[in-house]
RNA sequence: CGGGGCGUGGCGCAGCCUGGUUAGCGCGCUUGCUUUGGGAGCAAGAAGUCGAGGGUUCGAAUCCCUCCGCCCCGACCA
């Protein structure tokens, strides 16, 4: 008894109870675990090694899949003249209020002010304007890994800051055909990220209207659900039409000789999906991380009293390691205690922990622990190399198959407005109708619920029945949520 | 920008109302001993221009004024 208050203050000590306070749950979860910490610039963060390695973890086989499908990096300036974002209307008024501005340089007045990044489109197409010249130079497949910069009003670690980190990838198409399926197929990407990586659930559709980028021709998007019940915007895809190419006179001679405007796309994902991790798997003991993005994958948490024992150990370990050989492992020979590592590697989310003490020795076998329930297993230190893998494995199937279930329990389909503000009022999770696709209607159930639409279902084709909101015509299937 | 709160060792706070010169407590940190299969115990130690500036006073963390910074709540966003 008195075992199990200590621990429970030392819980509380640490990290706020999800279920009671879940934005301070997720601030102290990522403090503590030492994904990012505060910085000394209001609304910026710092990323910490541990948060930067599961980054590094998601941006490598992204990285990987955008240069496997044709891209290739660049790397464009974060400076770009204010009059570049100028030029097209809807961006710069989208964009407007987040600008950050250089004004001087070298103690003088600069004679047009610097915009730092918000995002790439005007710089990078100011610049391709040069090198795209004929229908033979298309199409162009860009990516750059950068920062970019946003005057947020509210900063939250990963999900919103001043400064964060992304890809952002742009491309010019000699047909609104090929650009299209460009963007399908880049949230295709985004899609396996979050689902085979990140063990992250999505839906995976086009923005409504209101929601698109600014200056898009239509967006798509992947959103998740947070165990919260709120929708988390994940990565996003945007279709640009001409819009960009007219705005820069960026053309192409095409086939016969006359001169066109390349159909343009852009699409990044960024350090948010960080948070999503978080978000989507942590509890109350902290993070929980999926096996594939895991810095450590595995924790070796040796077990001793005497030097003896020590030593014993020492000579077991790289036995153990050798079976380990393709898995992030760590051996924590701190001088702490044991039970003080299981609870620090629990909240770091680390998916297997080994104990290697005198008792499993003596056996020939070490203790296995899933951070997802704390089961424990015996498992002979020469099965390890087959056992570990395959319990990595079904963790990573485990982490999402809970994640699908606590987005398909959270998912209603209601049919009339009455319902959806009823399901917000007093539910979580995401709200399914008929849609007309009025922006008026999104209007009407923000003002009464705070929620708006996330993504359009596609696939379905026309829904049964009305437009839940008001009634006409329903040309579609829409989820509704409240997001972040 | 409008409404509410807060600035005191690295972190979290007490002290302030009712001024008094050794400014405390918990966590963390350092060293030593004992511990070690679910967040250890004891002992010794290091660490603070009390957000900044000005004023009142014999004397200011404490009272007054100004400024700065931060947090929460109302309008944008990966």
């Amino acid at each position: 008894m008195a075992v199990e208050e200590k621990q429970e203050t030392g819980f509380v000590k640490d990290i706020r109870k999800q279920s009671v306070d879940f934005p301070g749950w997720y601030n102290d979860v990522v403090r503590k675990a030492q994904l990012a910490d505060n910085s000394p610039v209001a609304g910026t963060m710092v990323i910490r090694p541990y948060g930067y390695a599961i980054w590094e973890n998601i941006r490598d086989p992204l990285d990987e899949l955008i240069k496997q499908t044709g891209h290739e990096n660049w790397y464009f300036p974060a400076l770009i003249p204010l009059s570049f974002l100028q030029k097209e209307r809807e961006h710069v008024e989208g964009f407007a209020p987040e600008f950050q501005l250089v004004t001087k340089g070298g103690g003088k007045d600069l004679e047009e002010p610097l915009v730092l990044r918000p995002t790439s489109e005007t710089m990078i197409a100011s610049v391709l304007r040069d090198y795209i010249q004929s229908y033979r130079d298309l199409p162009v497949l860009t990516n750059q890994w950068n920062n970019v910069f946003r005057w947020e009003l509210k900063a939250r670690f990963f999900l919103r800051t001043r400064e964060f980190l992304w890809q952002e990838g742009h491309t010019f198409h000699e047909t609104a055909t090929e650009a299209e399926e460009e963007v399908a197929r880049m949230l295709e990407c985004y899609r396996q990220i979050a689902e085979e990586w990140c063990a992250i659930p999505v839906l995976a559709g086009r923005k409504s209207e209101t929601e698109k980028f600014a200056g898009a021709q239509y967006s798509t998007a992947i959103e998740g659900m947070m165990v919260d019940g709120k929708a988390l915007q994940m990565a996003t895809s945007h279709y640009f039409g001409e819009n960009f190419t007219r705005a820069y006179d960026l053309t192409f001679t095409g086939r016969s000789n006359e001169r066109q405007f390349p159909h343009s796309t852009s699409w990044g994902m960024s350090t948010r999906m960080v948070g999503a991790v978080v978000m989507a798997h942590g509890d109350d003991s902290g993070l929980q991380l999926p096996p594939r993005i895991a810095p450590v994958q595995v924790v070796i948490i040796p077990i001793f009293r005497s030097d003896a024992e020590r030593h014993q150990i020492e000579a077991a370990l790289p036995g153990v390691l050798d079976e380990l050989d393709d898995i992030r492992v760590k051996v924590d020979w701190r001088d702490e205690r044991p039970g003080f590592k299981f609870n620090e590697w629990e909240l770091k989310g680390v998916p297997l922990r080994i104990e290697i003490g005198p008792r499993d020795l003596a056996k020939g076998e070490a203790a296995v622990v899933r951070r997802l329930d704390r089961l424990k297993k015996a498992v002979p230190l020469g099965e390890l190399a087959l056992t570990v893998p395959a319990m990595l494995e079904k963790i990573q199937e485990a982490l999402f198959e809970r994640a699908r279930g606590f987005r398909e329990k959270h998912t209603v389909r209601l049919t009339s407005l009455d319902a959806v503000v009823k399901f917000f009022d007093t539910e979580i999770g995401f709200a399914v109708t008929p849609w007309c696709g009025r922006s008026e209607d999104e209007l009407t159930v923000k003002e009464r619920t705070t929620a708006t639409t996330r993504v359009i279902l596609p696939g379905s084709g026309r829904p049964e029945g009305p437009c839940a909101i008001c009634g006409r015509p329903a040309v579609t299937d829409v989820a509704w949520g409240k997001a972040y």
